[in-house]
DNA sequence: TAGTGGTCTAGACCACATG
DNA sequence: ATGTGGTCTAGACCACTAG
């Protein structure tokens, strides 16, 4: 890939979106070339550099860290979106039931996909070792969320519910990755602190005649599986 | 105020620093020096100025129009923490009451006041003309909540019924002006895009032996009075 | 010592808004 | 035409990290 220097779009806004790219696609793993080498391979300045560079940490896909570079913090979340997707290998994994009953349907989400006006929401904290790491978000079509709060929703893993005695098959599933910040509820829920980086994670699914029948956004602690890479950080 | 060059805090800190104090003392009411007319009053780089502005926009202080210039987006919300403020005139001005009940203090709270480990926790929607416009979030002493949940919560005033008919008096009021982001759940409530700026008050009173009796957190949308200068700005 | 990100400068041209 | 913020360059020195 390379920078058209034609293109009205800014040169950082190229940069960024080829880095961003090159990160989700796997190609940079760990640490991304640094500031002057990014000068050299797409021959534009090193502001320009820096300011493609600062866009993405601002979204917490990169880190930098002061004499040593900078590297790519969104792997940890990577691996935790496998861990927590559709199969759910529940080994160490808990939930805890917070709300679930019916709502409104919030209107992005009616907007979007068609939902009635009313919808079943349920919220969830998922547990890893009893440690909180993400709260979950999810709106059902209301038959539908009526007949999946008569399981023990504290317990029972919810896609096995859908799939098994509700008799749904899934046909599609959409992935959205941004980044967001916590209010006090999910700080509190999560421990986290007012200012910790959240990822957002949001996914539509739909039956096999292609209605939607979950909304689901999950808000998870981005600095579960950094932690250890900050302290060590620390300690040297 | 000038910048001190021999200072090891980088020059565009400092510039943020003494901005941000004259935007919240009202020297700058409407709008700020031009870049360059910056530049030379503190004789720095335009690249300095920028920084230091910029690090503002992202706090949700400043606010940049292409070809205008670079505004001042705090005073709406200054108006409103004084019109919401403890004299609470309650003209156009209504509560929705969403939770209220014990809960397990959260850690950041009990630890900086000494609350105990369980107090009580009530959650309102505060509406202007019947647009919501914040989300309070308060927390009492156990004793003390219990004998608030007896009112009328979603129609009395708190702060009334605190004053008045549970014989408290206010000694000390800290307020706390930050800046954050909301999550889904506070979108709703409050029906604002994900990545909306919310402004988060913190609050704690005490009653004349020093005592906490309530810690408050509102989170209030940026957008309600600056709504009006965005569309006169999009109708140019 | 060499490489990294952090800060800062001086200058340039562009796109947008206004009179 | 003028002033504003947006983008970009080339170069410099500093502070931190590591071998």
């Amino acid at each position: 890939m390379e920078l058209d220097f034609n293109n009205p779009i800014p040169l950082h806004a190229q940069l960024k979106n080829i880095l961003e790219d090159q990160i989700l696609q796997g190609y940079y793993k760990d640490k991304i070339p640094s500031e002057r080498e990014l000068m050299d391979m797409y021959s534009v300045s090193r502001s320009t550099v820096r300011e493609a560079v600062s866009i993405l940490v601002r979204e917490g896909i990169l880190e930098k860290r002061h004499g040593k570079g900078t590297f790519v913090s969104l792997k940890p979340v990577q691996e935790w979106l496998k861990m927590i997707s559709f199969t759910e290998t529940t080994k160490n994994m808990g939930i805890k039931l917070l709300n679930h009953g019916p709502v409104i349907t919030p209107e992005n989400i009616a907007d979007a996909n068609g939902f009635e006006d009313e919808s079943y929401h349920i919220k969830r904290l998922r547990l890893q070792d009893d440690i909180p790491i993400a709260i979950e978000l999810h709106y059902y079509p209301i038959e539908l969320g009526q007949k999946i709060a008569e399981y023990d929703l504290s317990t029972t893993v919810l896609y096995d519910a859908l799939e098994g005695d509700l008799n749904i098959n899934f046909c599609e599933a959409e992935q959205i990755i941004t980044c967001g910040y916590p209010t006090m509820e999910d700080a509190e829920h999560l421990a986290v602190s007012d200012t910790m980086c959240l990822l957002i994670t949001e996914r539509m699914i739909f039956d096999s005649d292609g209605n939607m029948v979950e909304y689901y956004k999950g808000l998870f602690r981005s600095d579960m599986y950094s932690f250890a890479m900050k302290m060590s950080r620390k300690n040297n």
